[in-house]
DNA sequence: TTGTTCTCTATTGTATACAATCCGGCCTCA
DNA sequence: TGAGGCCGGATTGTATACAATAGAGAACAA
């Protein structure tokens, strides 16, 4: 029974436990904001709704909650983390550390492989002009290979969970006039930097583009300096 | 029965849930190396020694495995993580990174109390001269005042659940000879830059001291470069 | 009307029963 | 003698039953 429920709400599944499935069917759920932040969401309804028992879902819920990505008080239960504006500032002082040193590392250690990815992407991203979903796609896989080039796996564990904590906030800074534009050329910035192995120059580009982006996202979400 | 048990095994204890108490429990023996590297660590074993069912201690594995200090195989259970080199190196790149950012923000934040905590901390340091035991914990406390001098949340938990897996290696830098007194020497160089609000300096200080207790470790660990 | 207390329900925390899986040892057969 | 396969016990994964608690709303008094 166990497996034809599993089958059913997940066919691709292969091998790993139920709480492993819930565990990134929530994480989905809430990068995609079908659960938003701040809503209440309660064991026996993700139950029912992915066809399993309370276990496995208090499981994925206690990772979620070490990810930062649900608060879970005694006795009340579960909601969707919620980021004041003091989070938010703490949340990109923290991104700029890792994803300047993210990019350094990856100066140093990067593969000619590597190194071409990261243009190939800023090209894919010039394609894409114009469409803020596909841009926001491709950024993220250009921020993922300056990770996975860094070749650090705390590292990318760390700038992951990151990613998942700023996928709380409302919308993409890709919404405010020229941002796209600019990020592009920051990331340019990053990629050479990377390529000619300049580790110091790269970590600079790196932070430099968080602190833009920094900007950006405070305007957007609340509207002032 | 439940209450009964609890207050048996833990007295002290004030509100939260046993999953919470098993995870101290847990995080405390394995820090204090009761629990070792590689040794497995059964569910129903746990769940005896701490009075408790087997459900409260499933859920303390899963966040120790979020931190990385469990290593959970399904079907096969929970290991204590251990650290090869490669790992290693990793942790303590990720470190520099993490008490370079720390020691930064630490210029620009701390309070007039937190400063004077950073050289109180560094007198008792030499107070304690000659007592690994009571150096190392002083060492830790230093760190600590610096993170918390940071007023990052992200940054400190990140650094607290680093500390933690560093505890997985055997033993202290401070066996290394002289190791104690070049410390010291390091703290006084980043707590000065703190206190004249320099966060370059303090930044370069604090990255240079993780660098050297890196070199100190990796020979005590492997004896090579 | 408003504030207070009490009860009752919804929900989470914990324990336990049951199913699935792995691992070691034994047996068989060449 | 040794290689391979099968069985049984030990252990984890999952489901469910039960206990404890919080919070909403009703009842009542001022």
């Amino acid at each position: 029974m166990t497996t034809d429920t599993l089958k059913q709400a997940a066919p691709e599944n292969q091998g790993t436990s139920l709480g492993e499935f819930v565990l990134e069917r929530l994480r989905g759920a809430i990068r995609d904001r079908r659960y938003q932040p701040g809503q209440r969401i309660r064991e026996a309804e993700v139950a029912q709704w992915l066809g399993v028992s309370r276990t496995p879902v208090r499981e994925a819920f206690r990772r979620l909650q070490a990810d930062g990505l649900l608060v879970l008080t005694p006795w009340r239960g579960a909601q969707v983390a919620e980021l004041d504006r003091q989070q938010v500032v703490e949340l990109y002082a923290m991104r700029r550390a890792l994803e300047g040193t993210a990019a350094g590392l990856a100066a140093e250690h990067a593969s000619a492989a590597e190194v071409d990815l990261l243009f190939d992407l800023i090209e894919r991203d010039q394609a894409a002009r114009g469409e803020p979903d596909r841009l926001a796609k491709i950024n993220r896989l250009f921020h993922e290979a300056v990770y996975g080039a860094a070749h650090n796996r705390y590292l990318l564990e760390a700038l992951n969970a990151l990613d998942d904590s700023l996928a709380l906030l409302k919308s993409t800074t890709y919404e405010v006039p020229g941002r796209a534009e600019a990020a592009r050329q920051e990331h340019i910035v990053i990629a050479e930097a990377i390529r000619r192995r300049d580790a110091g120059a790269a970590e600079q580009a790196a932070r430099a583009h968080i602190s833009t982006a920094e900007e950006a996202r405070l305007k957007l979400l609340f509207g002032d300096d």
